[in-house]
This record gives structure tokens, sequence and C-alpha cells, in this order.
DNA sequence: GCTAAACTGTCAAAAATATGACAATCCAAG
DNA sequence: CTTGGATTGTCATATTTTTGACAGTTTAGC
């Protein structure tokens, strides 16, 4: 593919500062390499335990759509690492180190994907600045999972869900300098990010309401001050 | 430095999977550009925010002694992330992105260390097998870091604990395959790992001992059963 | 427009965890 | 060999979080 790559999935894709930092041959050769997947709204992208080697497998970047990263339980109780949005490149941990994946993938939308196959990736790794930029990338998430970790050991429930609120606006993974006013989903879900359940997570939420920080709606969260928000990370 | 490299440094160096599987022309670079480090038990090695391209700053290897990586708040209150061992390489995050250092990182004991500088690290990542083994070494603490995300969001505390167990017992960011007979370190240290209070752990350890799991001495914690204990990680 | 499903707000009771406190034990330094 | 600091075990109480439940609100699909 790559000739009639579609504007709104250039723009995704540009828009992401991984992919706008890599050097154009290896950019151009990624998108050369890739194949487009397109699924339906709840559809899978891969499983826990799913061998990303095999065909099917591949180092991925989600151009439209929602995807929801998690893992579950025998039980059933579901933990949400990420929500993805548009311009994210993703799945490259167990190509590098040939194991299993370590999370489920769901659109949570149509999507439309761009799949780099095992073996296209491999090659890929095998030039340098390519191999550079992947462990960039990893450096990034690394930083990214510290800051998750210190918020579950070190931060107060309050200052947690601020975080990830500020997180989810700046559009999770990608953590795009601008953020947006508000982010849309159901509590539900931000609590199964948290790791809380859904009432304390509105506790919280009410109370950050009453001091005028958010406003509360209908599968949305619109964040009125972000400074105030930033406010409650530190102090909390 | 590299002639007279002591055995026991060889030896740790060469027990750590990473460095055992880097190439041997860039193994002896590392070390070649390599110089040593030794400090007095509670000395700092780098603290937080730190900048890591700065002279002092590097990638590392700690060859005797062991290192306490952890965040402190302002409150006092502090999180450890993991307690390094004889073998570990570590502080690329912040050379491969220029950011501040993450973490504190504490003398536990005198500790010996590899210093490879901030130019001589950047000069290596220019190779080819060099930023592939990164990558590597990357990709690996992503998977360590996604194993502390579940558990503090998906697991109860008992398996938590027998996790957390488990992964010292392997050397924690080493993790060897072999499992050490017993883990000798305070409960405090042990809480501050999991994030929660002396007390809480020390009930659970009381609890897990009952049970014939674990034998509970004086800063030791003696693993009776491995089996019974990974059991513990699973059904919980 | 209507309606069923999804979502939010809230409560009371139960369970888990933190706090603060104290005695008993261990061990390293003198 | 002794002693003080470090460490552990264990309480009772306070606080936080979960569980289960239900009513009211919003939305999407018909």
């Amino acid at each position: 593919m790559n000739a009639t790559l579609p504007r709104l999935w250039f723009d995704a894709l540009h828009a992401n500062p991984w992919f706008a930092a890599l050097p154009a041959p290896e950019r151009q050769a990624l998108l050369a390499e890739a194949e487009v997947l397109r699924l339906p709204s709840g559809a899978m992208l891969f499983h826990q335990g799913d061998a990303a080697l095999a065909a099917g497998g591949g180092f991925y970047a989600l151009v439209q759509g929602l995807i929801k990263v998690s893992t579950v339980r025998q039980d059933g109780r579901e933990a949400i690492l990420a929500v993805l949005e548009p311009g994210n490149w993703f799945g490259e941990i167990s190509l590098l180190d040939g194991s299993p994946r370590t999370h489920d993938a769901t659109a949570l939308t149509a999507i439309d994907v761009l799949v780099v196959p095992p073996a296209a990736f491999t090659r890929q790794m095998q030039g340098l600045a390519f191999a550079q930029a992947i462990a960039a990338l990893l450096a990034a998430r690394v930083r990214g999972l510290y800051g998750l970790m210190e918020d579950t050991t070190l931060r107060g429930l309050r200052a947690r869900v601020a975080h990830r609120l500020l997180t989810l606006a700046r559009g999770d993974a990608t953590q795009s300098p601008d953020v947006r006013p508000a982010v849309s989903l159901p509590q539900e879900a931000l609590a199964m990010m948290l790791g809380i359940t859904r009432q304390t997570l509105s506790k919280e939420l009410a109370a950050l309401a009453r001091d005028g920080v958010l406003k509360l709606g209908y599968r949305r969260i619109e964040i009125v001050s972000v400074a105030a928000l930033e406010a409650v990370v530190h102090d909390t």
C-alpha cells in the first residue's frame, strides 16, 4: 500500500510525534510494507497470549477509530491499560522478544489499522535508524509506565483520578502537548483504568466537580480548568 | 578499563541474560568504555530529576552490592520500584530521550558500578547490534512493568505479595530462571515496594507462613514451596 | 417519538487497609 | 557480653473502599 493513503490517515499518522520523528526512508518503508485491516466495533485485533510472530500478528498503527488495550482475569474483572487513538503505533514488544501478547486489543468503534507483518518488522529492525527509533519508542513507553506505577503507589485517589484524566485529555498513549477540553467515556471505563469501582470514582468526580475543576455529563467529563486539575495531581 | 576485570564482576555481568546475549564486540566495547565507580553504603548514584547527559551521568552496570531504585514524595513517603543486584544494567532511558532521571538510585551496601559515559553510550547507539540490544532490553523492561501494573489493578493483596516475593527471589530486575530460597530485606522495604503498610504486609506474611508456604525470620523471608507460592499468585 | 439499554448518582452495610501504639525479639557495635 | 537501635508481631480504632441495590437520567435504535 502507500500510493493512496487517505488524507485522514495521513494526518493521524503524522500527528504522532514518534512517526513524525522517524526518518523519511524508514517512514515510507514502513507504510509500503503495511497492509490495511478494517475491523467492526467490538472485534478483537489480538488476544492476550496470542503468538505475535504468527500470521495475522505484526506491528500496528491505528489510523481510524479507538482501541481498548486491556487484560481480563478469570473472574471476569477487567483492567484497561489504555485507549489508543489514531496515530498510535503499538504491538512491538511481542515482535521484539517473540513472546505472547501481553494484552487484549479490542475495537471500541469500527477501526482501520495498518499492519506491518512480523517478517517486515524484523527486516526493518536490521536498519540502524529504525532500530534506534524503536528504542526511542520503547523508552517513551517505559517512561509512561513509570508514571502509571507511581500513581498507584504514591498518589492518593484524588490525584490519581486527576492524573488519569489529564493523560486521557492528552490522547493517552499519544500524549500530545495540547489538552483536549473533555474526555468522552463511561465512568465505568475510567474506573477500570484506575483499578477502582465505578461508585468510588463517581464520588471523586463529584468532589472535583463541586470544586469547579470538572463538569460532568453523560459519557463525558469536561475539564474546566487544566491548571486546577494539575494542581490536584501535585498537591494530593 | 577491561584488562583486569575482577572475577566476581565478570561472573555477575555474564550471569545477566541481556549482557550474555550481547554480541562479543559490543560487549567488549561497552566494558572498554566503562569507568569504575565505587560508592559507600547510603550514597546516591543519582537523584530523581538529575540530567543524565551531564557529567557523572551514564549507562550503569552494578557489579557489586545492592542498589535501591525509588521515588520519594514531598511528605516523605517512599515507593521502592526495585532492588538491583549485581549484573544489572540500567539508566538507559534518560540517555535515550535526554530527559531527567525518573528515580533515585541509592546504594544499600557499598557498591561497585561500571559507568559508560553518555558520549560513549550515544556512540554505541550508532551501531546496529547495540541499538537492537537496547531495544531488547527495553522490551524486557516494558514487560516487567506490565506485570507490576497488572498486580496493582487485577490481583488481590495476597497474590500481590506472593508475586513480589517470587520476583525478588528471581533477582528482581535480573529475573534469572532459578529461584533463590529466601529473600533478605526488612518487611518495611517489601511493604514500600507494594505500596502498603508494614502492618498489613505482616499480616499477609503471617497468613502465608501459617499455610506453610513461607518461613519468616529477622530480615528474611524463606520460600518453603515455590510451587505453592506460584499457586497463590494465580488463584487469588 | 418511544422504549430499552446504558449510564450516573447515591446510600447503607461489609470488608479491607491505614494509623498509632506498644511489647517482644534480634543483632551489631562497642 | 551488654545495650541500643532496628525489626517484627499484634492490637484497637479510624478511614477508605467495595459490594449490592435502586432510582433517575440520557441516549441510541426502532
